[in-house]
DNA sequence: ATGGTAGAAACTCTA
């Protein structure tokens, strides 16, 4: 089984993309984040004509996701329970004998905003939910923008982002505390090329200049972490033209 | 110490 995840900014923009990538890797599941898309604008019908079946949560503007997969998959829910939360972010779904939750973790804009709180809070509130899932449901996998980078490995230059946001204490910690619920980081399970990353910023030259980071994981549950083969970022669809700013993440996983 | 880019929407906000 093939799970993937992509922040595509802007599912419009990105749509023939997506399609292309979706023929050319077949993946059993593609999560999607930031589609930007109302649900009533959601372009089912070229998902559909894909091979692919759309779950999607959307608002206009921010935010957004979905979930496409080969086999139809069941919805399961598209807010943290118990959690107020106007912004789309989740959408947890049962796919092939896997319960796969594909999220967007808010940004955070900059260390000590409002924005960041919000950030730090809302991880508190999916982890405790996650933590729930996960035991009850050994079969599960989070895929997804989570807008931490958890290491210095995973940013190209640790002493400019030691503090900032998306590398600060606080969510590195906060990013321990969700593997710590009882996930693996499946991109660390197998020897990986130096200065990996799945996101660089549109300015500066940032992807030419390999400034990149390590934001977008695929994140499976202890037991389903066994039967993980291998996880690769697709750096190929960033070096297009009119690019998303992050690339494609697969994870691939034996049948039980 | 600021600005650089992209997307959506609407002359600004978010990332």
């Amino acid at each position: 089984m093939k799970i993937a995840t992509w922040n595509v900014n802007s599912l419009k923009v990105r749509l023939p993309q997506v399609l292309d990538w979706l023929e050319t890797h077949r993946p059993d599941v593609l999560c999607l984040q930031e589609t930007k898309l109302e649900d009533a604008a959601f372009p089912a019908a070229q998902i559909r004509a894909a091979g692919y079946h759309p779950l999607f949560s959307g608002q206009k503007t921010y935010n957004g996701v979905a979930l496409l997969s080969r086999e139809k998959a069941e919805m399961l829910a598209t807010a943290i329970p118990g959690f107020r939360d106007e912004q789309k972010r989740v959408l947890a779904s049962d796919v092939g004998g896997v319960r796969v939750v594909c999220v967007y973790v808010p940004n955070g804009e900059a260390v000590g905003s409002d924005k960041y709180r919000y950030k730090l809070d809302w991880l508190a509130a999916f982890t405790r939910w996650m933590k729930r899932e996960g035991e009850h449901c050994p079969g599960l996998v989070l895929a997804g923008d989570v807008n931490i980078a958890p290491e210095p490995r995973d940013v190209h230059d640790p002493a400019l982002w030691e503090g900032r946001v998306l590398h600060s204490e606080p969510e590195r910690r906060a990013f321990r505390a969700l593997l710590d619920a009882g996930f693996r980081d499946s991109f660390r399970l197998f020897p990986q090329p130096e200065g990996s990353y799945t996101w660089w910023d549109y300015r500066m030259n940032a992807f030419k200049r390999k400034m990149g980071l390590r934001i977008d994981h695929i994140l499976p549950s202890e037991t389903l972490a066994k039967r993980c083969k291998s996880c690769v970022i697709d750096k190929t669809p960033r070096a297009a033209e009119r690019p998303s700013d992050h690339a494609p993440v697969v994870a691939e996983f034996d049948e039980p």
